[in-house]
DNA sequence: CGATTGGTTCGGATTGTTCCGAACTCAATT
DNA sequence: AATTGAGTTCGGAACAATCCGAACCAATCG
């Protein structure tokens, strides 16, 4: 009965699904599932909308639903007299790519590190002041992380800060 | 002649091509020839060395670092009376992953802005002041993005300066 | 109780990715 | 002209990811 998707929605699930299959590294379906999940919004998502609006089988959307919320990307409510779960976006989900963003630079940045101790340590055992190996790249690349990881967590402090007077 | 790779290095190999593997979305091997091609220097490496370090076939090592030179990843140099090309990192390749990621995160804006049109059309077409779409999320994330966008843009400019004055 | 609703689990089938070996090309050497 | 060096191309083999159907379970309904 709250079926007949529209044509609109159908092509933005697509469209932001290939985005996050992407930036996101999930499979086809579950990408399709979160997007579907934006798009609906508050009134939030069944099980059952996802079966037959995205044309997957029960397993699938199983499988990638409860994974999605195992990786907290997605939350549910129920209704009084309700069995089924209403699924919505976790709405720190801001927040959430902040910090995955912010860890993978820090990751980043502990490499590039570990491979400066190894290229000081190759140029101190070069012959004669012979040395083979240059270190601006490894520096340059590391004040640029230090700076956007400081910038980027200001910007946090200031989104959760906003939240919390809500 | 030029061989036995440490055991330092080869570690560093692995680690940093997993990493890379993972946020740059590459083939493993393509991701440990570019580890390697880092970890290398300015010395340059060849595709004898890939082929003998990394012990991958001919064939792997040919297809994937003309792949990573269509991405313009990495780079040559040669040498009077050798044949042999001599691969580094592309020295702008911090700017390039400036690039990537400013790219993506217009992308991901374009498509916010198009779920507000959406979302916007359905809200007015919804009966009786009864909205269905809260559209605080997507404002919220656009203007994430933008400010993201303008900060690393400013770092952008920053290094472009440095880089010239050299 | 039996049927229906709302899901979960498991064993493949299908599809996609990644790599390899063999045969090949093109230049330079002998 | 044959050989060697440096690499490319192509046709799978091996492996991994993704999805599906069938069988199943647990609550609720009639």
């Amino acid at each position: 009965m709250n079926s007949k998707i529209c044509n609109e929605k159908q092509d933005l699930v697509e469209r932001l699904g290939v985005f996050m299959e992407q930036k996101e590294q999930l499979a086809p379906v579950a990408a399709r599932i979160l997007s579907y999940i934006v798009l609906t919004g508050k009134l939030g998502t069944t099980f059952e909308d996802l079966v037959r609006d995205l044309c997957a089988s029960k397993s699938t959307i199983s499988t990638h639903l409860n994974h999605l919320a195992d990786l907290k990307r997605i939350v549910y409510f129920t209704r009084p007299g309700d069995r089924k779960k209403y699924y919505t976006i976790n709405e720190d989900s801001i927040v959430q790519s902040i910090d995955t963003m912010m860890d993978s630079w820090m990751e980043q940045k502990e490499l590039h590190q570990e491979i400066k101790v190894y290229k000081n340590k190759m140029n101190s055992q070069a012959i004669e002041g012979n040395p083979k190996f240059n270190l601006d790249f490894h520096d340059n690349y590391i004040q640029f992380l230090e700076e956007v990881t400081q910038s980027v967590s200001t910007l946090r402090s200031k989104i959760i800060e906003k939240n919390t007077k809500l």
